[in-house]
DNA sequence: GTGAAAGCGCTAACAT
DNA sequence: ATGTTAGCGCTTTCAC
């Protein structure tokens, strides 16, 4: 009955049938050991030494308080539990928000995830937009509910905590806390002498998020390419975007409205390449003839964009799985404790539509 | 210093330097509330109403524990206060595993969360493959910890929360959870028309994953237009592909490896779309000249395929912030808790470069 | 305005 | 083999 509904326009909010009058429950106690001990007629530890299945309870008592647990429909609660014990088998990722970044990271930190004993909590952090979230959560998070958390760009990381911690792209280059994070210089310049390559010579860069070192070392590539070809740097050409597309936009804006417009732009990551893309398309000029474009992490959507964009690849997905593997290490050998791992993974320029050869003049 | 590492070669284990000795903390206690209080010379309770801005503590007293709270980097614990709380001011979104389709969804989730004062945590569940997750998750989370809970393709939805539940694309059709899901009857409707119109008489069907509703309704959707175009229905043509990329593999060759094989295919979704384009390179089959291919979902990956894929656009994202309003308003308003609300969202089919079509015999 | 103490659900020592 | 009890970090009566 529910599906033959006429779908709401275009996604719009409200509910279009509210037909059943359901008890969900909201008045419902949790059940609780102290439950499922009084109904078994024994006492709340041995459930507890039942339920984790601990030596010295009798199989027919065990029988019993499965029996009860089935019918209540028991569950341990993770929260009450993780505030007794210390280990929890649970790994926490803490994302400054779930954009294409985050997403595909977490795909990869699932993936690695499955080949382990722990479950996986994300928490999305910046969504309202304060920032030293990450210290914030870290402490609210750490030393209860999880065994041990990976912070991903993460801006202050005076990191304090009582459980292991891996970094993925960090705001430092060196630490003391273990990270992962990607060839930045190297694919900026290979994305950089690519255009340089084609013939292009005014060549814009859209910077990133100031406060992480990927964007900077993304900009010392474009600098180094640059200066290699012996193409004289102007810094009127640099605009920063701050790896959104909102924040791309006016600077997108600024860099295409100069009198002596770029013939390419290269942009610190693909959400700001998309926004010039967008933007360009707005000021009428068609991309790769009018304008070049090359972005930086494919990210899925930037296979969808018209023309489809050249970008440099990151493998989001392997720094995830890399930085698990890394916490998992971390956390069943704490031996190990003192050793910082750092590691950098290989980045690859990915040619798809966006550039053009420029003609001689 | 680390950026300058050489890569690890293609994304593979071990931690190319371990160079820096760093006390990160493992033996560091956390600091607690008695930590503060300590430090400040007042009692726990103190300490915690200054915290939570509660009346009757003098200004003094609440700008000594602000200093001290600042010096000592003290965070209450979210475990330990939503033990003790109804209220958490979190919203849980269990996802089956972050696939293509999970990270969609929780952009959506998070973006119309931007709007709300609420914070997110995402639970993956069937991580390990166990079924059933989503009703052991639920009691161990419900109640504690989150204020409300979005179930994603849950399997089974015996819901008995102590707090809000939304379910997206559920088990059953009507139930008496809430629930958001598309129009997948009619979107595999217009792929399967779509298909007709090119001339495609033998058309065959990966289906998706038999105990989801909008997996039946996609197989409905495929029957119904057959039977309008009087093309008489063959279950050879059709297989269980149950959504992944992994099973999807077997049913695939076995669809490409008949004696009569369809001129084309429609999958229930994107990944086993994506699955038949693999196997069909695989057998030397060219799409679209020796076959056409339809997906369902429209996730960004589908536009990466070589050749991008004709699909069905459910616009994943409003799902999920369709699932975030309804969920708020239930955990905002209470008293509107008898009422369970059933959202269809709209389809539309996306023509890529995947189908062709067919020349009059 | 502030402190002492109970208790949220659970586990682990310590009894019996 | 099982029960009693303390306590994890916190909020909230109830006293003073």
């Amino acid at each position: 009955m529910t599906s033959t509904n006429p779908a709401t326009p275009s996604g719009n909010a409200a509910s279009n049938s509210a037909d059943i009058t359901a008890d969900h429950g909201r008045d419902h106690r949790r059940v609780t050991i102290g439950d499922v001990a009084e109904r078994a007629g024994v006492s709340i530890a041995t459930v507890s030494r039942a339920v984790n299945q601990k030596y010295g309870v009798s199989p027919k008592t065990v029988d019993k308080v499965r029996e009860v647990i089935d019918e209540l429909g028991y569950e341990s609660s993770l929260v009450a539990r993780s505030l007794r014990n210390t280990r929890t088998n649970v790994i926490g990722i803490l994302v400054p928000g779930i954009d294409p970044f985050g997403a595909e990271l977490l795909k990869g930190a699932a993936r690695a995830m499955q080949e382990t004993d722990f479950e996986l909590v994300v928490y999305a952090g910046g969504l309202h937009g304060e920032s030293g979230w990450e210290r914030r959560y870290l402490s609210r998070l750490s030393g209860t509910l999880t065994d041990g958390i990976i912070l991903v760009a993460p801006t202050v990381l005076e990191v304090d905590a009582t459980h292991p911690v891996v970094a993925v792209d960090p705001h430092l280059g060196a630490s003391t806390v273990p990270s992962v994070d990607s060839q930045n210089f190297e694919g900026a310049q290979a994305a950089t002498r690519h255009l340089l390559d084609l013939g292009h010579r005014r060549i814009g860069f859209l910077a990133g998020r100031s406060d992480l070192e990927s964007a900077r070392r993304r900009e010392a590539g474009y600098r180094s390419a640059l200066a290699d070809a012996g193409v004289s740097f102007d810094p009127t050409l640099i605009q920063a975007g701050g790896f959104t597309e909102e924040t791309s936009e006016v600077p997108a804006l600024t860099l295409l409205s100069l009198a002596d417009r770029p013939t390419a732009i290269f942009a610190a990551n693909d959400l700001s390449a998309i926004q010039v893309l967008r933007t360009a398309t707005q000021l009428g000029l068609s991309v790769p003839d009018d304008l070049s474009v090359v972005g930086f992490d494919n990210i899925p959507e930037s296979a969808m964009t018209d023309p489809p964009l050249t970008t440099v690849d990151q493998s989001i997905q392997s720094l995830g799985e890399e930085a698990v593997r890394i916490l998992v290490d971390l956390i069943e050998r704490p031996d190990r404790a003192g050793r910082v791992a750092h590691t950098t993974l290989p980045t690859s320029l990915v040619v798809r539509k966006s550039c053009r050869r420029l003609e001689q003049p």
